[in-house]
DNA sequence: TATGAATGAGCATTCATTCAT
DNA sequence: CATGAATGAATGCTCATTCAT
């Protein structure tokens, strides 16, 4: 009897398997035959299962994005404050946590930027609808409250995008030094001005 | 006696000669042979007026831009408003009659974000710094005539870089179309929660 | 008036400005703009001096062995040992004195091995009769004072070539170390084969 | 099942049809463009079986100075009287059977003058070992013999480099007639001042 | 007599994809 | 099903020499 592949669940183990040589390499730098090598199986078979490589980039990216979800939904979870809640957000941006995938991201990025390839931008949409659409809740919820003023949902579209505004801003400037107290800044003060009273001043983090 | 030549006034000369080569293929499929010809020079001729390919880009970017900061001036000059004066900084990300420079900053964009070349970041940071004075002074004078709240100050650099922000994200999803209406609804809305007084909602553009 | 220049000292001028460029970049990297710069002359007025780069590096090799030989000679006058004359020929090729020359010497062999330039060719012979002619008298001196052999004459030649054949082997094979131990040792036996009357075995050298 | 290759014969094949190529252009000459028509095969496939250029010449010349060190093992065999085994080293030099190769050499000695690339020392240092160890076991045999003085062991490495130093020398000064003459010369005295019984005088080559 | 601006040919190497076995 | 050998287009930069001024 022939043995049953799951399509699907081979390409994750191929995908898997190219994890650490994708944050050596990068996305650029990534080979056909280094994937292969990795995966231990044949080009042919590679085609097999992926229609370009590009297609086999999307699943690495993909599977990597996925794990941050859930760490990034775990961790809201455990938070109480709304500020730290949306604060959450763009650690992303900064923490040593995210460092590697941080690097895949600003690959990610200079490709997006350039080429609108649908498949690349699919992927981006889909994510970007995962995070902004948790994001816009916490922002719901605290409104519902009666925590921030109703512009707050307003302004949540751009909120969201600031600290992402800030960090490309910033590499392209090569000046990532205060990046994490620009972005805190930044938040507190929002968070202060939308705050239904606002009596007191934020704390400026040093 | 040799010829004297202004090295100045021909690397502008040699710049300009590739913009339309530049806006038909980008920056990274611009080659120097294409560059020689187009402005009808020799390939050593092009190398005793520039030190690498990267330094004739940079001259090109350069010659673009600072018409664009010309014309910007020009404009923010005509304007009486803070709003629409502050609003005068992000047409660039969506106005048509940008569209030429546009495509060639989401080149410079794609390029920057990974390579951390001195040359492109120290022009960027020269860039950035021109505008953002401008925007932070327009923002300075309202706070000072008490048009706007103090806070208005400390949020400025989060403010500037949020229609970027917008851009790049929509750039990266396929999904320009309402990138101005989204940008003004932002800057309406954060514009009325600043003002000092702000008994009358914005309106919301369509 | 006009100024009369004397041509001959002229290229020597342009020569000598040039020396230091040739040791720190090799007579490979030396590049017109380089020499012109340095002698602080025209493109132009260097080519009615030289007829091309080629005869600007002889004029330049030359001056430096000319130095060579005077210094060559000099310490020759000092010796009174056939032997040690005879070794004075080779330390040339291991002598941390002549390091520099050296270096100009092995890209003047690299050159002159595969293109038989005749202006480059003609002044290798001038300074190949100059050294062998004072070696061969060496020789001579000593046989007609009864103190080597007559066979010495007719291997002069030979021993004469041998410490090159010896430098340039080694240096294909990046082994330069014992250079100087070998030359010597075979410089000590065969002086030692050659005497008229050989009864003390040669000194080794450690 | 793919197809299955030997690489090692493929290198040898490749390299083989690029012999004509090497000896009409020299090896500075050679390029890879050439090389791959004349192989009939893609730039592609070429650096699948050669790490670069560089590699593929060394195959050629390997495969080259194999072949000839064939060719004096067998003479060499053929060869009664020690002096006829001593002097054939060295028709290497001047005989018109090795013409070609010569000419290959010279290439390789002007590349391993100046630049000590590991590879190319390498085999060099392999070449020599080998030539220079069948040199030394002539010399040793002939005094084991009784037939040359001990003194022979001690001037091997001098006598054995001595004709290569008379070969550049002259191929610099652009002398090559009589070099066969010199050479037989030298060796023909040495030999006769080493032979442990030297009543007869060498015969002089006219 | 002196200048220096202009020239332009020439070349190694990479890698996604295919298809014969 | 799986393999892996073969492909080939595409590109930045150097520098000796000339000749118009």
């Amino acid at each position: 009897m022939a043995i049953i592949v799951d399509k699907e669940q081979k390409r994750k183990d191929i995908a898997l398997a190219c994890k650490q040589l994708i944050f050596q390499n990068g996305i650029r730098n990534l080979t056909v035959s280094q994937i292969t090598q990795q995966a231990n199986i044949g080009k042919g078979t590679l085609y097999s299962y992926f229609k370009n490589k590009e297609e086999i980039v999307i699943e690495i990216i993909n599977l990597l994005f996925t794990e941050h979800k859930i760490r990034l939904v775990k961790n809201l979870k455990n938070l109480d404050s709304t500020l730290d809640k949306l604060k959450l957000f763009s650690t992303f941006f900064y923490d040593d946590e995210y460092i590697e995938i941080r690097e895949l991201y600003k690959e990610f990025v200079s490709i997006l930027v350039i080429k609108q390839q649908d498949e690349f931008a699919d992927f981006k949409t889909k994510t970007f609808n995962t995070y902004y659409g948790l994001f816009k809740e916490v922002v719901a919820d605290a409104v519902n409250q009666g925590e921030l003023k109703p512009e707050a949902v307003t302004l949540s579209h751009g909120i969201f995008l600031t600290p992402e505004g800030m960090f490309i801003s910033k590499l392209m400037r090569n000046d990532m030094q205060n990046l994490k107290a620009e972005i805190n800044k930044y938040l507190d003060t929002i968070f202060y001005i939308l705050k239904s009273n606002n009596n007191t001043a934020p704390k400026t983090e040093k």
